[in-house]
DNA sequence: AGGTATTCACATGAAACTATTCTCTGAGTTAGG
DNA sequence: TAACTCAGAGAATAGTTTCATGTGAATACCTGT
């Protein structure tokens, strides 16, 4: 008890190196957006006719995930709609994120959100789709206003439901009286619209726009930006925000990772009672990142999903290369001991497959020729990570042994 | 030896089914006038 | 008679099952030399 006393009472003590942390969060929006002057003037030009009520063309933005696209056009748009409120012009801007789930990540869900951006409330299930759509056309049409839709990670929701939703969407300016919408799509995915429906691709995107990763030089200079902000003078240590960029210029090019490094790496430094934050905190604060996204996206799944890996995890035990077949077994025996429903060999094959695609185990489809095609599977973490998964997934799925 | 056919153990696809969650509707019930 | 309750019908969705079809190469089986 004393123990946990004086912790908290160093912990008061202790100096924290941030300022302000918010600043390092990803939802914080700088108040200046460097390097991207250009695309937001561009995008500034073409939804300009709005502010005369008239209907801007369509955009559609591309570029890889933390180049700066949602925030320019949410930059963008802010302006704008102060502007209208100043001149009382009938402008709104609507912005939904179609791949949050449960929110926007299918037709029904999507318009339903909207609705509740107009101010209607929708039930979540029970109401025909076509019931939804109308209620969000006369919602529309109640008074003359141009309508702003920024509809972000617009692949995700056509990979999940098809580009149907898109066309309704682009085809609704004709059934309307008043109003008149314009759509802004942003992808993360830039060869996105090739396998998209020709009409909805022509109209969709009128106008395009496409933004390139930022440099090592500009990845600095963001980050230099913040760090001064959130962080106290002098609590980093000459040339970790070089490395930081430099390390995230190479690997991906998106700031938001390199913001979010940063910072963990600051969390790190702070919790090692270090004095400054370090080369060495990087490196951790990247290790780190890397197992708490693989360890949160398993925590994350279903029980299923869970025993799968769990027994997994068991086989690797014991051999280094194992196939479908085997994990089979092994879940199987696993699930009766558990009391869960044995699910069909299809399921998890499925399963496995997703698994894949987490980066959770490693597996190629191999043929044994004579003895068959199966998964080639093997786990692709490291030693502690999997000791600590495996804990993990004992309390997760209440095993006693 | 060289060529062809088989065969295994799954992969992959499509469609149908199930359970859950939620609304709407209308019949039956209740309480107050 | 108005307000309330409650069961049943109908929808959307995620997760599965069922059925059907596909697949790559090690082996088995020929065939002609």
């Amino acid at each position: 008890m004393a123990q946990i006393n004086n912790f908290f009472e160093n912990y008061l003590k202790q100096e924290s190196f941030f300022v302000n942390r918010e600043i390092l969060l990803p939802s914080y929006v700088p108040e200046e957006i460097l390097y991207r002057e250009e695309q937001m003037r561009e995008i500034a030009n073409i939804l300009a006719p709005a502010l005369r009520v008239e209907k801007p063309s369509n955009l559609f933005v591309y570029g890889k995930t933390g180049t700066g696209k949602t925030i320019s056009v949410r930059y963008v748009l802010h302006s704008m709609s102060k502007v209208a409120a100043q001149n009382n012009l009938p402008l709104k801007c609507v912005y939904i994120n179609c791949k949050l789930k449960r929110v926007a990540d299918t037709e029904y869900r999507l318009i339903a959100q909207l609705s509740k951006e107009f101010g209607q409330e929708i039930p979540s299930t029970g109401l025909p789709t076509d019931e939804v759509y109308n209620i969000f056309y006369k919602l529309l049409d109640q008074h003359k206003q141009i309508v702003l839709l920024v509809l972000d990670e617009i692949d995700q929701l056509t990979k999940k439901i098809g580009d149907e939703v898109l066309y309704n969407l682009t085809r609704i300016n004709t059934e309307l009286q008043k109003s008149q919408i314009c759509l802004i799509g942003i992808s993360n995915n830039l060869v996105f619209a090739e396998n998209l429906d020709p009409r909805v691709k022509s109209s969709l995107s009128e106008e395009e726009l496409i933004f390139s990763a930022y440099n090592a030089t500009h990845l600095q200079e963001i980050l230099r930006k913040r760090a001064e902000k959130a962080f106290k003078e002098g609590t980093i240590q000459e040339g970790v925000i070089e490395k930081c960029a430099a390390y995230s210029a190479r690997e991906h090019g998106d700031a938001r990772r390199a913001i979010d490094l940063l910072r963990i790496a600051g969390e790190i430094a702070e919790r090692s009672g270090s004095s400054t934050v370090k080369i060495s905190h990087l490196d951790e604060a990247e290790k780190k990142i890397e197992s708490d996204k693989i360890i949160s996206s398993a925590i994350n799944q279903p029980k299923q999903f869970q025993s799968v890996l769990y027994a997994t995890l068991l086989i690797a035990l014991q051999k280094k290369n194992f196939f479908t077949g085997e994990i089979y077994e092994v879940y199987s025996n696993l699930c009766r001991q558990t009391k869960l429903n044995v699910l069909t060999q299809r399921r998890i094959s499925d399963v496995l497959a997703e698994l894949d695609m987490l980066g959770i185990i490693n597996a190629k489809i191999i043929s044994k020729g004579r003895y068959g095609r199966t998964r080639d599977i093997s786990i692709s973490l490291e030693e502690n990570l999997v000791i600590k998964m495996r804990e993990l997934l004992e309390k997760s799925l209440q095993l006693s042994s």
